[in-house]
DNA sequence: AGCGAACCGGAC
DNA sequence: TCCGGTTCGC
């Protein structure tokens, strides 16, 4: 089995799979983290503060694909700064925070519709919920479910499971997929950008932020900016002081993306993700350290 | 166009 | 009481 070593600056896996891209990686053990991709298992270890080592298997070069290791994060990181020195603080903050790419479309699509009007913690449980429905790869480990396999869950099962009213939605995306064949949603990826939002709106239950997810993290668009209400709040703060205490509307949202693909262009994926996880980790100091109201 | 409310259920 | 959103009705 190969195995490849990554510079600390160049990769810190435990922050990539636990900064809200993907929600079935699990720390087994003391620094092994493991998870599965697409039709492989991907596992990765460090020494405390060492180098991360990652290995996949069956397929060996799963792991290169999901971490897009031909990406050299050095550069984009640099490329970033250069465009927006007020971005040093954050990739300061985060070294090794790299953008994944899923194997499977699929998985992204139905993972973030269990991210809808929810919290980290159960989104981490229904995920991994509707992993356990697909085929069983090793301990605790499982192949994502495919569209059909999800369709005969049923919403009333999905339901009595804890999805709430994200039961009705992944049903009937689920039904929606398997009526449009399994080829759909991978050739969303030769389509343009904006072309492959509009066809993933069209999904019941699926609005920008979601289909700006699914194009980021599984169909491979660099240029997609997922605006959730703490990236909204931290852009209005930064850019946009008019709009801050208003509400995030279809208008602002575009603009919003809008202003980072004409300051970052092709990274501004990658920009996006280092704002968000600071307005994500703000969020929770702020609810630590908030005083009981009067 | 922009705003607010409803929506499941669990975490804090 | 608050969500990492979407949809619906003003």
């Amino acid at each position: 089995m190969s195995e490849r070593e990554f510079p600390r600056e160049e990769l810190d896996f435990r922050l990539c799979v636990t900064s809200g891209q993907v929600f079935r990686f699990v720390e087994c053990g003391g620094s092994v983290w493991r998870g599965v991709d697409g039709g492989d298992v991907i596992e990765a270890s460090h020494e405390s503060g060492g180098r991360w080592r990652v290995r996949s298997f069956p397929d060996p070069a799963a792991a290169d694909r999901f971490l897009r290791a031909e990406v050299r994060l050095a550069d984009v990181v640099r490329r970033i700064v250069e465009l927006e020195p007020s971005w040093k603080p954050l990739v300061d903050r985060f070294p090794g925070l790299r953008v994944l790419r899923q194997a499977r479309a699929d998985e992204t699509l139905f993972s973030f519709l269990c991210t809808v009007n929810n919290h980290l913690s159960r989104i981490h449980r229904l995920v991994q919920t509707l992993g356990s429905f697909g085929e069983c790869v090793g301990d605790g480990l499982f192949r994502f479910p495919v569209a059909g396999a999800i369709a005969e869950i049923g919403e009333s099962r999905l339901r009595e499971m804890g999805f709430g009213y994200r039961a009705r939605t992944i049903t009937a995306v689920a039904q929606e997929l398997v009526a449009r064949g399994e080829d759909w949603l991978p050739s969303l990826k030769s389509m343009p950008y904006e072309e492959a939002v509009r066809a993933l709106c069209d999904l019941p239950g699926v609005g920008r932020k979601v289909a700006d997810c699914v194009c980021l993290f599984g169909l491979g668009f660099d240029e997609a900016v997922p605006v959730d209400v703490h990236l909204w709040r931290a852009t209005a703060e930064r850019f946009f002081p008019d709009w801050v205490g208003k509400s995030l509307t279809e208008h602002r949202y575009r603009a919003v993306g809008d202003y980072y693909r004409e300051k970052f262009g092709r990274l501004a994926g990658f920009a996006h993700q280092y704002l968000f996880y600071d307005s994500i980790q703000r969020g929770r100091r702020g609810r630590e350290t908030k005083r009981p109201r009067r």
